[in-house]
DNA sequence: TTTT
DNA sequence: TTTT
């Protein structure tokens, strides 16, 4: 077992892309404040990564940016990886399984607002013409990735 | 809202610490097996660092260890340093606010089996008698990290 | 382990009662979206009682209201009585330890949004001067009824 | 969303059925400790019933039995109906989407232990050769109570 | 590098 | 560096 759930705002607009074999990805990071404040009583807040696919991926790039408050269930995945230097570096991310739109933001492109994401979702944004032999040369990301 | 729920093995004994203050940390780390083999065909499983604090510190370390099953639940906090060449890296552990001991294993110091961890557990061991002014030189970890 | 994660609308506004020693207790019912349609095409909810205590309860009286999104975090609770016919039942709710205010909604007497309700919270609202002997002759409602 | 958690231990063997369609669905109902004892002293759980469809619940039967413990993950259902006086009654119940199986017990028909069921669990035990025309007369069971 |  |  491994599930989380978070509520949180995205700190930057979504980022869409495709894998090699034109799998949509999306990936976007989301300030998840802590219920408690800091001893300089200051609210603090954790920026986690997030990661979502296909139909998902295509919803979130579409009608999601910068301060829009969102629901996620996923489960966390750490990836383990040699530095430079040859420092075993560890990175954690959440691939999520469901994004849940929740009330909009000021600088939000929001319409649409308040329903689920998901497996189920509505019927899919029509996909680019051409996945275009993916990300360009620095992308080491493909379909190897790809959680299931 | 951060929450998650784990359920793994402990990769090794956990560790148990002290702030200077006192209060009772326990580390350890979980290999949380995913629901699915990659391409290879192969088991994978997520390595994630737990903390727990107090009395589930306490007990953990007491009853727990390497190849014990627990389930955990908590909050994902990611923390962002400077490395020495000045980049940033991030760290992420889950603060446990429960720890729930399942099933013995091979190996365990095993015994009062199966019972519940947490806020309201069992009372609690002893305190050791002095925390000695900390954890030794090397040790930057101090009562700041206390999430509460 | 019993945990669980509700994100809804209130179909009525809250009830905020005291218990016999005078402890705050806040009822209200969530419509929780399905994911998916039924045969007939339609969306359906499911609704689901919650229970809140003390500051949290308070809170909850304080600014929420009929058609208010929410998001709760606490336990399935399942009781078990006879009926007038000697009938067993059961009845189902959710303990909330914890409940976040989300997006406006019409119809709601909404400001002061977006916050986090829960054991850190604001400051209290004040308690009502005398809980004046608990709910009147029918209420069957008391302490033991706590969770904790 | 509506997510729910529970660790629990079977209070009795596992019911197998089949829809009209030949669908499997298990039911069983788990035992969840609750973390407190009550004002008496005692440890008190709550009784929760859980249904899985498919694969899962051919799994569930094979494997599981009174006494087993078990991790589910799933959504809570609320189904309204009237009794037999016209009174609205409410019934709850957990549709798991996963269940893993944890530490063997006393009484169970254990082996093959520890593994994790679900969407992408081993290859499915075979079918029974036919449904025969679903449970018998009393049944109202059918389709239509698939949620998804 | 961080959201309201 | 990884658990069964």
């Amino acid at each position: 077992m491994n599930k989380i759930i978070l509520i949180g705002r995205l700190v930057a607009d979504p980022e869409l892309r495709y894998t090699q074999s034109g799998i949509p990805v999306c990936n976007f990071r989301l300030a998840v404040d802590r219920p408690f404040t800091n001893q300089s009583g200051e609210r603090e807040a954790d920026f986690i990564d997030i990661v979502v696919w296909r139909k998902t991926a295509e919803n979130v790039a579409k009608f999601m940016s910068k301060g829009r408050q969102v629901a996620v269930e996923g489960s966390l995945q750490i990836r383990s990886y040699d530095d430079n230097n040859g420092i075993r570096r560890r990175t954690a991310e959440v691939q999520a399984n469901n994004v849940e739109f929740l009330g909009s933001a000021a600088g939000g492109r929001s319409q649409e607002d308040g329903f689920s994401q998901g497996t189920g979702g509505f019927s899919a944004p029509q996909r680019p013409a051409a996945p275009q032999g993916g990300f360009g040369e620095e992308v080491t990301f493909d379909d190897d990735d790809l959680p299931f």
